[in-house]
DNA sequence: ATATTGTATATTGGATCCAATTTTTCTAAC
DNA sequence: GTTAGAAAAATTGGATCCAATATACAATAT
């Protein structure tokens, strides 16, 4: 007998789908902060009981994604203005550390991948695709860098302050200054430049930063 | 009427109980990598049933400190030798930018606690006690950094590999040099020299980096 | 004796039920 | 009409029960 063979793939638990989604809602801003998360509606809208809801929420806040308080439930985490600034700072310097580490070990693959990517994001439209693509251009470069828990850090980091870099990328002319400093960063890592490569990056993510700080000090006040 | 302001301490759940004494218990050592925890079991042991046990549970896993797999249980996380290295890459790279951030901040009480912590590390006989007080004495120099963001990505990284390291400095004499560069720290951050403080703080965690990976490499061969 | 099959046990993930407490609503007094 | 207090509803955390599956072990066939 002969049978070709299956992955027979883990299905993933109820826990791990509410959480993957509610992660994904939170990201992309679908679920506005300070929103109120009842277990009860959360289970219904998955069609399950509030016991893998409770176990998706609890890893959420682990995150920082949520905050909870017994008898009154969950709400979708704040940043202040200051808490935003600093994840900025830290990814800068996060990120030009890993682009710097990337750029000697860049292939071919990688590169073509990165410049798709970067050709992507400059003729997307659609404003919610533009976070996604944002990562996919980075990772692509970043994989190279061999340093999986600096990725899984920048990550946890991206996360938090996604929502806000999409209000603020829709709102301004922020894109097109992305997509000129991707093209710009995509040229130094063609070029092997590992320091420009490194410090382009770190400016790209302060400048994003800096501009989405303005943004918000001025919608606050 | 008035009353005393009472600090009303939220009762942890047992959920969080459960949570702090298995991540001590990991980071400390004590359950050892690889070793299987049985819901039943610890629910047993904290007198609650598997509920909070698998919220905890579900929690550590997120951070990396354990391993689960449907219907077979969790498993406390081991770390490879590439994987040791690269978090302590990591964080020498990051303290030393807190580090650099926080001595212009220091102020004499945080200098005092800094060289009692020092003094403390040094007089300290029991291996249990040198993690902690490891903690302490960087923590309360790093505290004037202002950056809880970075804090509380270097905790949970200090998280990953803090056993490993007390087991080195159990058995090599670790420990005589943490405590000889943990003051040659102190002095740099008493004169005010950034630039000094940072760079020995970097190779403070590279140091025991490779004294460590050195001796794990040599132990698992 | 060994390999294979079937069964019992162990273990996890989820559903349902209960206790504790907060929030809301209703009622009554002023 | 407004406010204080009591009752009701809502909501969370935990306990117990059930379903699904893996592992260990016994029984059986070759």
């Amino acid at each position: 007998m002969k049978l070709a063979a299956v992955d027979v793939r883990q299905a993933a638990s109820a826990a791990d789908i509410v959480y993957d989604a509610l992660r994904k809602a939170i990201i992309e801003g679908d679920l506005a902060e300070g929103e109120n998360l009842r277990q009860d509606q959360i289970a219904q809208m998955f069609n399950t009981s509030r016991i893998p809801v409770r176990e998706a929420l609890s890893r959420l806040e682990q995150h920082g994604l949520i905050t909870t308080e017994r008898y009154k439930g969950a709400v979708v985490a704040g940043l202040s203005i200051e808490e935003i600034d600093e994840i900025f700072q830290f990814r800068a310097f996060v990120e030009a550390e890993v682009m710097r580490l990337a750029v000697p070990n860049l292939d071919q693959d990688a590169l073509a991948a990165a410049r798709k990517y970067c050709e992507e994001f400059g003729l997307e439209t659609e404003p919610a695709r533009w976070g996604e693509i944002n990562r996919s251009f980075h990772y692509s470069l970043y994989a190279a860098s061999g340093r999986p828990y600096y990725l899984q850090i920048v990550r946890t980091s991206l996360d938090r302050i996604d929502r806000y870099l999409r209000a603020q990328l829709t709102l301004t002319n922020g894109v097109m200054r992305a997509d000129r400093e991707h093209k710009v960063i995509l040229e130094a890592c063609l070029n092997g430049d590992a320091g420009l490569a490194s410090r382009l990056t770190r400016d790209h993510v302060l400048d994003a930063g800096r501009s989405l700080v303005a943004f918000l000090k001025d919608q606050r006040a």
